[in-house]
DNA sequence: TCAAATCCCATTGACCCCCATCATTTCCCA
DNA sequence: TGGGAAATGATGGGGGTCAATGGGATTTGA
């Protein structure tokens, strides 16, 4: 269950676009044969996850003080805004119109992976951005302290195939 | 679970290039058949790791704050330039154009193992950095300081073979 | 009744499976 | 210890399969 990678797909003449393959089986655990989309609040781009991914935004906003500022913005924008996409037979979603305004999306879509999220883009305004990052990455001479192995969930780690645990 | 040596093979004319053995072997406890490649920020080179790796990677990034610049950039940078490459029946994993392209790599494929990692490049490019580098190392003088022996992980150290600790 | 969504099927081209060959290394035995 | 046989890893290539795409037909629902 991780998405990693960009994969560009086209929109076609209906506004539908196709999850590429390795997100839907990242997917396949899940109950919902789809996935949610919402508007970013900081990019120019959309914010996709799963079903269990929005269960747990729900649960952190359910942690903020209730009658907060904060927990209001939050939500409005990420529940209030978010689009519940199924596949079709085919595993593609129908991109709601909006969603296609709010990120210039015209006939490409760029899928890139965050690992337990992805977005949506239009490659054209993507690909400047991602070079910029790197840039800044370097320069920042950033580096990532690792999880230790012992920390991560169980199935993320090596070992003797989990024979479908039955959870 | 380690990368060692440098491993020079042949980039065929399908884009398809042998994991060598030895890594695949370090590799053989992982879930998916296959590495991860992503560009290198700094030299002109692919870095290369396992699954579990960039579990480790996604889940680190999911500490640092949702909305942080920096993860923002860390997930643009590695997370949505990653290549998932499976295995074909022989071992081999297909080099996508794109990195071929970014490492300048052409008919001759190094694999050169840094422990936990492991980087791809052309053989060209890395023999004289390789010399530079250790040139540098003997220079300075540089001494690593090891850690303890007690302190490294379960299964990195010799012993009674440990039989699938069941935990 | 019309528009939009879903289903269904056709096409295409990239990828993956399979097998054949070649080069090494390992093993065995004289 | 040398040489030959067998095993294993690397390489080359053909062809089938499946993911991505396009578009018509049918259903749903406002």
């Amino acid at each position: 269950m991780l998405f990693t990678g960009t994969h560009i797909h086209k929109l076609d003449r209906k506004g539908r676009v196709s999850v590429p393959k390795r997100f839907r089986a990242a997917l396949d655990q899940e109950q919902f044969a789809g996935i949610y989309l919402y508007q970013s609040h900081k990019e120019s781009a959309l914010e996709g996850c799963s079903h269990s991914h929005m269960e747990r935004i729900a649960a952190s906003l359910d942690e903020l003080d209730m009658f907060s500022d904060e927990a209001d913005d939050l939500a409005d924008t990420i529940l209030g805004s978010s689009h519940m996409l199924p596949y079709d037979g085919e595993g593609r979603i129908i991109l709601p119109a909006e969603l296609i305004e709010f990120a210039h999306i015209e006939d490409q879509v760029a899928f890139v992976g965050r690992g337990r999220t992805f977005r949506l883009w239009n490659p054209d305004i993507f690909k400047p951005l991602q070079d910029a990052s790197r840039t800044r990455t370097l320069n920042r001479g950033a580096t990532l302290k690792l999880k230790p192995m012992a920390e991560l969930p169980q199935g993320a780690r090596p070992g003797a195939p989990t024979e479908e645990d039955a959870s």
